[in-house]
DNA sequence: GGGATGCTTTGACGGCGGTCGAAGCGACAT
DNA sequence: ATGTCGCTTCGACCGCCGTCAAAGCATCCC
């Protein structure tokens, strides 16, 4: 009689991995480190607006389900996406995820989280589309060389730090690699991280290039910025990314 | 202060899809569809061992979220994969996914899980490791044409129809495709289905090649048939499928 | 040493969701 | 017309799991 419940007993628990990427919180990590960086637990804990014991219960599931692979550095606790067949998981959930969940009943929230697709801070620098201009007009101009193969190569060149300097950008000493490739979900394209990408953001907030919209993650790039954008890299004063809308 | 939950504002709901395959049921459901075939609300009921109440509502969700398509005739309600994505999606879950689930604790349990992935029955037709090596053994001997393109296209040859007529097995008249490529999870690999390998299955069960364990779906191929598949396709008498166990 | 800071453990609370049985409804067969 | 079959709806029950606060532990800094 229980012997029918055959398509229980196939030795393959399908549900026990989409489990683990069934709640809010989970999913939200996951999608953070879709950048193939490792962040730290605080880090994902604030990210996703929970408090750090909720946080280390669900990334205990994740590391335990071999969704995320985690290592330990002092007191911090470094995650990272476990593997690259997780990472074409995801991919593929978010291909097929609803967008715009149910929430943009209000224009105002509709109007925001089209702000986070053009411009918005991914950890400490530039995403969204406007990243993507920023990267390949620096590429074009022989700013940055950048080879997206296995591993992903990316440098300044000396007309870069050249570039940099004559922006007025300067780069903090520090062991952190100055340029880095981080995967963007929306574009499905790399944009400029590490220390030059941080640098460049917080140079662009400082001189008022982009402004944070409320205290979101979006950002709305100024007119100001449009222009500096247009002097130092020849991006148009309007940008493909806000062109016909 | 709500705000900060910025990890949950992304606009890519990737946990409602997890979810809808984060439930056992669910999950059974779609590993039984993932043979491409149309099954009925009632047939994925029983398979799974739940009441059709619970099948109902758990096929509105996963319709409903766009993973299957369902059709209605008559009184029935047929239900397959939504899409090629969907598909895939499954299959790297299933990669990901533990094997052997917790289940195998008694030997018998283990023992009759092992048979299942020997050979068993899909639909009307048969699965497993004997399957593909009969498959394969078609193939060779030109009896079959198996090209796994997009889409897979299979067909009988002449001198497989003078085969089938040797061995003994008529097909009914129907409309039915003859052949077509099944996919089994098990193995990663597509078997033979369709007319011929409804009849095929048929005649061996007729015949005494294989016989039912128990009321499941899991087969054993008896030492008559390991011989008539020597004869009549050269098989090995001992399968690579238990050799070495 | 003392005091931050980052993470983990524990315990308690609350809600969501999976389950079934029973009743209802439509399609089909005789 | 009557019965059967396949599916759906409804209502009720129950267990699981995500959440937090508080306390604890380890590491780092001064």
């Amino acid at each position: 009689m229980d012997d029918q419940r055959v398509g229980r007993d196939v030795g393959v628990d399908l549900a026990a991995v989409a489990r683990l990427l069934a709640d809010g919180t989970r999913a939200a990590f996951c999608l953070a480190l879709l950048d193939g960086r490792a962040w730290t637990a605080g880090e994902l804990a604030r990210y996703a607006g929970v408090t750090q014991s909720t946080a280390t219960s669900h990334l205990n599931l994740l590391v335990g389900g071999g969704l995320l692979a985690d290592e330990r550095h002092g007191r911090h606790r470094y995650l990272r996406i476990a593997d690259r067949r997780v990472f074409e998981l995801i991919e593929g959930l978010a291909e097929l995820a609803p967008r715009q969940p149910v929430r943009p009943r209000s224009l105002t929230v509709a109007t925001r989280q089209q702000a986070l697709l053009d411009a918005r801070l991914c950890y400490d620098h530039l995403a969204g589309a406007v990243a993507l201009e920023i990267k390949d007009a620096m590429v074009e101009r022989g700013l940055l060389v950048w080879d997206t193969g296995q591993p992903a190569a990316a440098a300044l060149t000396d007309r870069g730090a050249a570039w940099l300097a004559d922006v007025g950008i300067v780069l903090p000493a520090s062991r952190r690699p100055p340029v880095r490739a981080c995967l963007d979900w929306t574009e499905r394209r790399t944009h400029l991280a590490g220390a030059v990408g941080g640098a460049l953001c917080g140079h662009a907030l400082a001189a008022g290039w982009v402004t944070r919209v409320g205290t979101t993650r979006a950002l709305r790039v100024t007119p100001l910025g449009r222009q500096a954008l247009h002097d130092h890299l020849g991006l148009p004063i309007v940008s493909s990314a806000t062109r016909g809308r």
